[in-house]
Order: C-alpha cells, then structure tokens, then sequence
DNA sequence: CAACGTTTGCAACATTATAACAATTGTCGC
DNA sequence: GCGACAATTGTTATAATGTTGCAAACGTTG
C-alpha cells in the first residue's frame, strides 16, 4: 500500500496552500486574468483546509476581516476561480474545494468522507475512459462531468473521529 | 448503432409512466411502505416527462390540483420516494427524476442534455468497476456515488430545438 | 487627464430546503 | 365499533443557498 494521500494524514498544509496561491499566480498571469485581494483571499479561506467551504462559510470569515462582502463578492469570486480551474464545486454539499490539480487538464473524481468532511480529489484515467465510453454507446456528448463518491476515509475508517484540518 | 434511448426519440410515454407506477406499487407492498395519494401523484408528476423536476415545480403544479401543498409536502414525499429508490435527485440541477432501475441494485449515470434538459440513467458495470478501482487505490469505502453528466444529447446534435417531453 | 472596461459595493430578491408542532388518518388489539 | 398508538399530512415560520440590477471605485491605455 503507497503512503496515504495528504487529506487522509497529518501534513505541513503550508506547503498545500503555497503551492495553490502560486498556482493561482501563474495562471492568472498566463490568462491575463486579474488575482485581486478579494479573489486571492477567498482561494486562501478555501484552501484553509481539505474540506469543503461554503459560500457563506466563506462569506462569514471575509465579514470578521473588514472586507465588506455581501453574498455577490463571494460568488463572483468563486466565479473567477471556477472559470480558471482554482477551484471545484461539490455539487453534493453546495461547497467549494481547491483545485489540486490546477492547470493540468484533468477531469475531477472526488472522495469525501461523510465523517471527517475531507475531500481527496483524484485523477482518473481508467474512470475517464469507462464514462467516455458509456456515453458514446448512447451517442452522448459529454461536456460537462460531476464525479462525487461519499464514503469513508481510510483515517475515520481507522477510528479517528476527526481527520486533519 | 443501436436504436437509441426513450429519452432521445418518440416514444410511448404513458408506457413509462405506466411502468414506473406499477413498479411503486410493486416495491411499496414488498416493504409494507404506503404509497399514499400525495407520494404516488408526486412520482406520477417526477414522470411526466424525462426533464428532471424542481421540488417547487412539483408544488406549482400540486397546487392548482385541490391539493394544499407546502414544501414540506413535496420534501416529505420526495424523501419517501427517495427512501424506496424511486426517484434520483440530480444535485448538479436541485432536481429529481424518475428511476429507470427501481428495484434493481444499480449505481446510477445520468447523462444530461443542457440544450433539451432530457435526462437518461444508464447502469454500467465497467464504469462501477473504474471507480470502484479508483477508489480502493486511496483505501476508501465509497457509499454513495454521484455522476452526473452534462452535455448534448443525440437528438439535439442533430439540431432538434428540444427533445421529446 | 479622459475614456473605457473591469471589478466591487450594495440592496433587494429568488430559489431551495428544513424545523417545529398541531391535526388527521390508518392500524391493531380489544 | 372503540381506544390507543404510530404514521402521515397540514401549517407557519425560518434557514440556507444563489442571483439581479445598478451605482461607485478602480485600472489600463492612449
Ligand atoms: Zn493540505
Ligand atoms: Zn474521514
Ligand atoms: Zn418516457
Ligand atoms: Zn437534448
């Protein structure tokens, strides 16, 4: 068995959240596309963890930080960050996750743990090919995928109560 | 190519409608569960076509049938449907469509058209498997599975506006 | 600086979902 | 049938999530 993945083990998530603002810097420049504070800020609030973050979670903390957000400040950031890939959607929880795999071309599969909240998100090859093919029988054109699977952690498997923040 | 799906050409459709309520009726008795006049009728509305339906569609249209429904009305009988696997809620469109599989051990795939809103639930066994696969690489216990995908549908590639309701 | 497009502030509103408790209905033993 | 009990439904209110529209502030470019 490989070493666990970061969510599912205690890690310096420093180094998570730095590699994820670089990566946001990066491709903002590469886009022409403007990281100001707010957007920068919210993909920080999100990547303060592996778990999920509402919108107004989100919102809650920006309000404790002399930002004056209203709900349309978190949502048109969490636009700007979904157009470019900073961050996901789990439709399943209405929540935001950041984007470990930030511009790569990937296509999501995301593991959520009903008990401690994290979320490991995957790159898969096989799964990707088994969904292309299941659509083309069907002469289906897919565009858009959501791939959530909730279940249990290999930590909370292990009888932890509660996984990494 | 074989024939293509109900949801993607003409098709009798009070046959499904038909179909899915003797289902209903079928697993209610196996599980001493009552179908009531409220969970039936909202079944038989979730089957009126194969557009996924909003909770507060269906309270529209219980509405102006004598009917005084509340939203929790409407929750309390998806949720039965739900309980007995009648119906699926597709997250990524806060909606709900009727089970082509009720009563059989199923992980379901919706492909969603986003031109004509037409949903189609596929089973795939090598699809289950890739993720099953996928899965148990990261030592995780999947539970319930979510796959949604959106994208056009035959009918509307070939350039029908809309699709069969 | 002036003009323009982008981003943010802000107020109101729309949509989706749940909580709490009372009233009604169905079921079962008597 | 009748009373007791559980399941279902009615009703009101409220929570949680997401959007619209318009004005002010900001950044860039000539
Ligand atoms: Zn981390
Ligand atoms: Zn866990
Ligand atoms: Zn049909
Ligand atoms: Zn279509």
């Amino acid at each position: 068995m490989p070493e666990r993945a970061l969510p599912y083990r205690p890690h310096n998530h420093q180094a998570c959240v730095s590699q994820a603002l670089a990566d946001a810097r990066h491709i903002c420049r590469e886009h022409n596309a403007r990281l100001t504070a707010i957007r920068e800020r919210v993909l920080e609030l999100i990547w303060q963890s592996h778990k999920p973050l509402g919108a107004y979670d989100i919102l809650a903390q920006l309000g404790t930080e002399g930002h004056n957000a209203a709900p349309p400040t978190v949502y048109r950031a969490l636009d700007f960050l979904l157009q470019y890939g900073l961050v996901h959607r789990i439709s399943s929880l209405n929540a935001f996750t950041g984007c470990t795999h930030a511009g790569q071309k990937h296509q999501g599969v995301f593991l959520i743990c009903r008990q401690c909240g994290n979320v490991l998100e995957l790159e898969s090859e096989p799964v990707a090919r088994a969904i292309d093919t299941a659509a083309k029988t069907e002469d289906f054109r897919p565009d858009e995928i959501t791939l959530e699977i909730t279940g249990l952690c290999p930590r909370c498997r292990a009888g932890a109560e509660t996984g990494t923040d």
